[in-house]
DNA sequence: AGCACGCCGACT
DNA sequence: GTCGGCGTGCTC
């Protein structure tokens, strides 16, 4: 006898789905997008419901309960999370898990809805008696409809006359779901739509043509820092909203771009058109409500950073991607996806443009543009400011400084604080001093979770790993020769901050990294006291680099330029050109060219040459001959795999085992290695790395099928990752 | 990932 | 004689 049957992933490391049956109670009101709980094993736990089907029941155990009245996953969006489960090798139930908002995925019950009360004029059209009655009804007659938080805004304590009111049939009171908005209470900063010049109007009529057309179309906005790709988003967006299509926003991090968010909250909430920002500060209750209020229909923009390509909306008609070289977009662990990639696969499977915006686009992205499979639209004037930056290699090798700055900064930075402009000056290296050396034997302090130095901070008076947080206080004596000359080797932010301080006694410098701004709200706070010229000297890492511009600045110094270039690592040069370009793009934008000056020992290498020039399609020609004669991305495909144990041998052994079955089957995949990781040991357990390499993705895909059979055959307490298109391998 | 079953060392 | 160590096997 044929029952209801449901397939169900389970929010567990398992690949396939399970089968229950639907009690009939139930089974009027499943969906396929909710989120049921079921007996699984010995205990009960909350899976997904990804399919309905008539079926024989048999040996088959029944779900439980539905967590919800309406499905919380729409089918577009289980057909992306399906699509990636499998492009990334990811448990399916955790791959759904790693999209829900947080607590929503796990066991617990579902979060509560709020509700309150709103309040609606009745027909009566005479006064109340009571001054204060009369306001309330006023104000209630001109809004129409009127919620308490509403209210609660513009009159302190209105219970005791809205009851009234509602007594005297004056108000009828109804119930409706409150989302929770932290928004809500944020005054909305003022719109200024600019004119746009040739080039926004070219990319924007190309845009047009596309959400007009309403297939999938890829674009590559390439637009240098101040040449309006903003705007163009705008337009772009409100062209969408005209079709009655909903956008999706992704940019790296929410907490580094207010301004890109204050200027969408200016241009569209004023319409009344439905915004929703999701971002890491949002509680538990914040984030569900957007997440409901976004499947229900309610809101037509959807601005977040990396999870919020999963945002589940029904009439998705652009995304747009900002920033899209940025790394922030890849997720490091557990489920590894990258957001970029996936507006991708998303825009193809909902038949939307998805448009890619930067200063810097990734050398994947450019060369996509390139071979014709992106659009590529060019914005080469700045909009609003003058010329590019002067920018100047000084050579190190020629002169080694005593301190962190070559001569020659501190002359530039003598003459813009002479000119009572700002400088910006960036080092990659936070903390006092990358490590403590015994000055007598030559002893280094290491981590000893990680194969790395510890990290001086003098300000907390901690040495620190940056991996995995492991912190002590320095050693007054060594170790192992009980000397007393432990000295601070190299310099960090913190350093650079006091040594700006000692040359140049009467300036204000103030320092912006991690470490100054993981307090809520610091991080806005060093921005306005930027704006506000209460500084004169900003030192920090590549966070300067990003999101903000400062009017002010006329002078860059970078200092660590060769620390990324020498990284173990194929996008060295790339990750370089981009962080200085950026920089670089810092200076200047207000009046007149800026000044950049580039410490480093490489000064002939072209991607400090190219960043000097601001040439990115030199730098991509230069570039494109090492990725094509080595097959890296993207002219071929990889994918790492990382064995984790907590003895080297064994995990050396097991990758030997794997890396040999592999390479049996390889066919026209490259099996590097094993060798160990870039950080042998981290947290604690040994790595060893195996990294596949191919022209060809399905073969790729076929050789980890092979794995997959085999996987039971690594030994207990080794844990193998997957990680597809790595971005960095360390 | 949980959670239980299972077969070997130090305790009342 | 048991309590419990975590190895391994399964979950519709």
């Amino acid at each position: 006898m044929p029952e209801l049957i449901a397939d169900i992933a389970v929010n567990a490391p398992l690949k396939q789905l399970f089968s229950y049956t639907v009690p009939d109670a139930l089974a009027g009101s499943a969906r396929v997008g909710m989120r049921v709980r079921i007996p699984f094993g010995r205990r009960t736990t909350v899976g997904y419901l990804l399919e309905l089907r008539q079926g024989s029941g048999e040996g088959l155990k029944s779900l439980k309960e539905l967590l919800d009245e309406q499905p919380l996953l729409p089918p577009e969006l289980l057909k992306l999370l399906r699509w990636a489960a499998d492009y990334y090798l990811h448990p399916l139930g955790q791959v759904i898990r790693s999209a829900l908002p947080a607590g929503l995925g796990g066991d617990k019950s579902s979060l509560a809805v709020l509700r309150e009360p709103v309040y609606r004029a009745s027909d009566l059209t005479e006064q109340p008696r009571g001054e204060k009655q009369r306001q309330l009804l006023e104000f209630i007659r001109q809004q129409g409809e009127v919620s308490l938080s509403q209210l609660r805004e513009g009159f302190p304590a209105p219970h005791a006359a809205l009851s009234r009111l509602v007594e005297l049939g004056f108000l009828l009171q109804s119930e409706q779901e409150r989302r929770r908005d932290p928004f809500l209470t944020e005054p909305l900063p003022e719109d200024q739509s600019l004119t746009l010049n040739q080039e926004q109007a070219t990319a924007l009529s190309a845009l047009s043509a596309a959400l007009e057309a309403g297939g999938f179309a890829p674009f590559l906005l390439h637009g240098v820092t101040g040449s309006g790709k903003t705007e163009v988003y705008l337009r772009t967006v409100a062209e969408a909203l005209e079709r009655n299509r909903q956008s999706l926003v992704l940019v790296p991090e929410i907490a580094l771009t207010p301004q890109l968010v204050a200027r969408f909250r200016a241009r569209f909430e004023q319409q009344g058109v439905g915004l929703a920002v999701l971002h890491s500060g949002l509680s538990d209750g914040e984030r569900f409500d957007a997440w409901r209020a976004i499947v229900r229909d309610e809101v037509q923009i959807v601005i977040g950073a990396r999870s919020a390509i999963f945002a589940p909306l029904p009439r998705l008609g652009l995304i747009i991607v900002d920033e899209e070289h940025e790394a922030s977009y890849k997720q490091g662990e557990g489920f590894r996806y990258n957001a970029r990639d996936l507006a991708l696969v998303r825009g193809q499977q909902q038949n939307c443009p998805v448009l890619l915006g930067s200063a810097t686009p990734s050398f994947a992205s450019y060369y996509r543009s390139e071979q014709g499979s992106l659009t590529r639209l060019q914005l080469q004037a700045r909009s609003h400011a003058g010329e590019m930056p002067q920018v100047e290699l000084i050579d190190l090798t020629e002169q080694t400084p005593d301190g962190a700055l070559a001569n020659r900064l501190i002359e530039a930075v003598q003459q813009c604080l002479e000119r009572r402009e700002q400088a910006l000056l960036l080092l990659n290296r936070r903390g006092f001093a990358p490590f403590l050396l015994c000055s007598d034997c030559g002893t280094s302090f290491h981590c000893p979770n990680c194969e790395i130095t510890l990290t001086f901070h003098q300000r907390e008076r901690q040495v620190r790993c940056h991996y995995c947080d492991y912190h002590e206080p320095p050693a007054e004596s060594c170790p192992k020769c009980q000397g007393l000359n432990i000295t601070p080797e190299g310099a960090g932010t913190e350093r650079l901050e006091q040594e700006l301080a000692e040359l140049f006694p009467g300036a204000r410098v103030a320092r912006m990294d991690r470490d100054t701004t993981s307090r809520k709200g610091a991080h806005q706070k060093l921005v306005q006291k930027m704006m506000a010229r209460q500084i004169d000297i900003l030192v920090g890492t590549q966070m300067i680099a990003k999101g903000h511009d400062f009017p002010g600045v006329t002078l860059v110094g970078v200092l660590g330029a060769d620390s990324i270039l020498n990284l173990p690592d194929f996008r060295a040069a790339e990750r370089s050109f981009s962080l200085l370009t950026q920089v670089a793009g810092r200076a200047g934008r207000a009046c007149g060219g800026g000044q950049v000056l580039i410490q480093t020992y490489n000064p002939e290498h072209y991607a400090l040459d190219c960043a000097a020039r601001q040439d990115y399609a030199d730098f991509y020609q230069q570039e494109l001959p090492f990725r094509q004669e080595l097959g890296y991305p993207p002219c071929g495909h990889l994918i790492n795999l990382v064995l984790a144990g907590n003895t080297a041998g064994q995990v050396k052994g097991a990758a030997e085992q794997l890396a040999g079955r592999l390479t049996a089957a390889a066919g026209p995949v490259e099996v590097l290695g094993p060798s160990p990781c870039p950080l042998a040991r981290l947290r604690g357990k040994s790595r060893y790395q195996i990294l596949l390499k191919s022209l060809e993705r399905p073969a790729l895909r076929r050789l980890l099928g092979t794995l997959e059979e085999g996987r039971g055959r690594l030994p207990k307490g080794v844990a193998l990752t997957v990680d597809v298109d790595p971005l960095d391998m360390f």
